[in-house]
DNA sequence: TGCTGCTCAGTTTTT
DNA sequence: CTGAGCAGCA
């Protein structure tokens, strides 16, 4: 089982220069209505963004092309390339962004023609909905304990779909009977948008669906945004929603030149919304339309493809069929490995990539390990640091929605613009300052009984009747600190030195070292706040000012994800098959191939929570999921699973795929792991010597660093 | 008001 | 087993 590096792996440099004949005919495609259905592997990216730059080489003008893509990481990416192939100068007014982040463009332009008061709004994030739907849920007393996600996704579905509670319980009792939930969400939902509403607060779904109901409505703001884009472009059309294809459809609807490019066997956002009929139907939501199949593959080896394709083959009802077809050698077998346990199958995939590092040249980043799901990380992590070998852990819970991190923004947010009232709710008694729920209710109420802003009660917070001293003083204080960071801002102070008095006067460190059981855990919250310090001084040294600038900035902190905008960093890659998406990697460990982690076991059962899904069945998603996980390996790819693994705390014994199952045996070698490889420390010097640096710098405080934790 | 300790639940994916 | 939410108490 050896790969080798650097023989006919250079096939997939690809791209540029060559081209087959239908990636030219896309390219070409001027004019008009065209669907690219890309299999994987198969250049669509790089047809993608040849075609923009031969647009601007035709003498389009760059600033009327729209590119929409899923991430924002794509979009950066996407950008690179086409400013790569046109020069940066021809490239600069190209529009490259995500359907949410392009939503949040046109609704800030567009403040008075949605006829709101003043030009400030905030965007709600996951932990602000949920608050919101608890607030409401409290409220309605139903004394049943609800999942709130399972609420909000009911929203989500019925703003997509642009209807109103009544409308979406009546058309969801005619298809399919209502549940609980059904009966809650339509509850909830009016009060639900009334709260975002009072709020002056868009949540995700709105970014996109609000833009729409506004060009619905006013024909001359839909037709300015229409003069202005005259090409629009969107990436991984596969996974768009309702909302997304109308907000196309209406921008495109004159010069009908939109170009789409994505694959229904990579659909595997249904959960969130995605509706896989856009891209099957596309022909005839834009008439006239060309469709182009991309069909050879040129990432992966053959055995790895062969695979793949026979993933796809017990997959049901697919309307647009392709055929991957090889442009490479067979290369290494593909293998896949029964650990004994999850320990056993982390301590495996850590030496082959220290194998590989060591003796085949490869290089960090060539190698990823691709789970599931986010719990399955843990044991990997630990493996690899053990090992010494870097990895960065993409998703997991986000950065900016760390509670450390939320605090201290909100702290910003306020000071910027007084009328966030979520911030400021969620600042009010942070340190706790005597402001409790009651203090709060008498605020609160008093602001609506006088029609103003929660902020204007609590900078005069004298004016309500028996408010108590301790939290008059209170809001005396928080007035206090937010003053002096407004006049730092004034002065034009850096945000990042701003940031720094904020944290200082609610002595926010003092605050995690407390609020953390153990060090370590103190020492990452507070590594956070450091990052975030870095991440605006950063911001700072390019000019970049305070007031409006920085309320844009922190709104486009919102929407996204941190990748760890070290891009070029080297070093193995952790994450979801999800997050996995559109990226490639020489050496890809699948690991976790087990009944009830794929297929994941909510969406076997059908639980109560989760809506049915119309025309898409979970469980086809799961097995496109593994087709997406299986088709990022270029060079050697390794499939594994373990024999029992924790399950609410107890080792359980676990059953293998049927994914896995269902391929047949001769695609494959399968092997048993058992005895967990000790890791190869005192092998080479290097390692020891970095196993003692990595002692050497772990914190003094007498704890235990992290890594040590585990072991059993 | 705010803390502590209890219970309970719940285990996916993310703009 | 862990974390979050909640009730009851100081």
């Amino acid at each position: 089982m050896s790969f080798t590096i650097g023989l006919p792996c250079f096939m997939s440099a690809r791209v540029a220069t060559s081209l087959n004949p239908s990636q030219r005919a896309a390219v070409e495609h001027e004019h008009g209505p065209l669907l690219v259905l890309a299999g994987a592997g198969s250049g669509k990216t790089s047809v993608v963004t040849q075609r923009i730059a031969r647009l601007i080489e035709r003498g389009h003008p760059a600033r009327s092309i729209l590119a929409m893509t899923f991430t924002n990481k794509a979009a950066g990416e996407m950008f690179e390339r086409v400013a790569r192939l046109v020069g940066a100068q021809q490239g600069r007014d190209l529009t490259v962004s995500t359907f949410h982040r392009f939503g949040l463009t046109v609704l800030g332009k567009e403040t008075r023609a949605l006829g709101m008061r003043g030009t400030s709004f905030a965007i709600f994030d996951q932990a602000d909905t949920s608050g919101v739907v608890r607030e409401i849920l409290r409220t309605v007393k139903t004394g049943k304990n609800y999942d709130i996600g399972a609420i909000l996704a009911r929203i989500s579905a019925a703003k997509n779909a642009f209807l109103d509670a009544d409308e979406w319980a009546k058309r969801e009792r005619e298809s399919r009977g209502l549940d609980d939930y059904d009966e809650i969400a339509s509850i909830v939902y009016p009060k639900y948008q009334s709260a975002l509403k009072s709020f002056q607060a868009f949540d995700f779904d709105d970014l996109i669906c609000e833009v729409v109901r506004l060009w619905r409505k006013r024909k001359d703001v839909l037709d300015k945004w229409r003069q202005r884009y005259r090409f629009v472009i969107v990436d991984e059309y596969q996974d768009t929603n309702h909302a997304q294809l109308e907000l196309t459809r209406l921008l495109v609807e004159e010069h009908k030149n939109v170009c789409v490019g994505g694959d229904d066997d990579q659909a595997i956002y249904a959960w969130r919304g995605a509706d896989v009929r856009n891209i099957l139907d596309f022909q005839e939501h834009f008439p006239g339309a060309k469709v182009i199949k991309l069909e050879h593959n040129y990432r992966s080896v053959g055995a790895v493809l062969d695979l793949a394709n026979a993933v796809l083959q017990k997959q049901p009802g697919r309307r647009h069929k392709k055929t991957l077809m090889a442009t490479r050698d067979k290369g290494p077998r593909v293998e896949v490995i029964v650990a004994a346990d999850p320990d056993v199958e982390a301590a495996f995939a850590a030496n082959e990539i220290q194998k590989a590092l060591e003796e085949k040249g490869l290089r960090p980043r060539d190698c990823a390990i691709l789970y599931r799901s986010n719990l399955q990380a843990q044991p990997l992590e630990a493996a690899l640091k053990e090992r010494q070998i870097p990895y960065r852990m993409i998703g997991g819970q986000q950065f900016f929605e760390r509670k450390e991190v939320k605090d201290l923004l909100a702290y910003l947010r306020v000071v910027l613009d007084p009328e966030d009232e979520m911030a400021l709710r969620r600042i009010v008694n942070y340190p706790a300052r005597g402001i409790g729920e009651a203090a709060l209710a008498k605020l609160t109420s008093y602001a609506t009984a006088k029609d103003t802003t929660l902020w204007h009660v609590v900078s005069k917070p004298y004016l309500v009747n028996e408010f108590p001293a301790v939290a008059m003083d209170g809001c005396r204080q928080l007035l206090r600190i937010t003053d002096g960071a407004r006049q730092r801002l004034a002065k034009g102070e850096p945000s990042a030195q701003v940031l720094r008095y904020l944290a200082e006067e609610i002595k926010l460190k003092e605050d995690i070292i407390a609020g953390s059981t153990t060090t370590p855990a103190a020492q990452r919250r507070w590594n956070n706040i450091e990052g975030l310090f870095v991440l605006f001084s950063r911001r700072d040294e390019q000019g970049k000012g305070g007031g409006e600038d920085l309320i844009d900035y922190l709104r486009f902190l919102t929407l996204q994800r941190d990748d760890g905008d070290e891009e070029a960093e080297d070093k193995v890659t952790l994450t979801t098959m999800h997050g996995t998406k559109g990226l490639e990697y020489k050496l890809v460990f699948v690991v976790g191939l087990e009944e009830g982690l794929l297929p994941h076991a909510r969406t076997l059962g059908d639980r109560a929570t989760d809506i049915p899904l119309e025309g898409a069945h979970s469980l086809d998603e799961e097995r496109r999921l593994f087709y997406v996980a299986v088709t990022r390996a270029k060079d050697k790819l390794y499939l594994c699973r373990s024999r029992v693994r924790l399950a609410r705390g107890k080792m359980m014994p676990r059953t293998i795929s049927r994914f896995l199952q269902d391929i047949p045996p001769d695609l494959y070698d399968e092997r048993e792991v058992n005895a967990p490889e000790a890791p190869p420390l005192e092998k080479t010097v290097a390692g020891a010597s970095a196993l003692l640096a990595a002692l050497s710098s772990a914190p003094t405080t007498g704890e235990a660093p992290l890594m040590m934790r585990r072991r059993r």
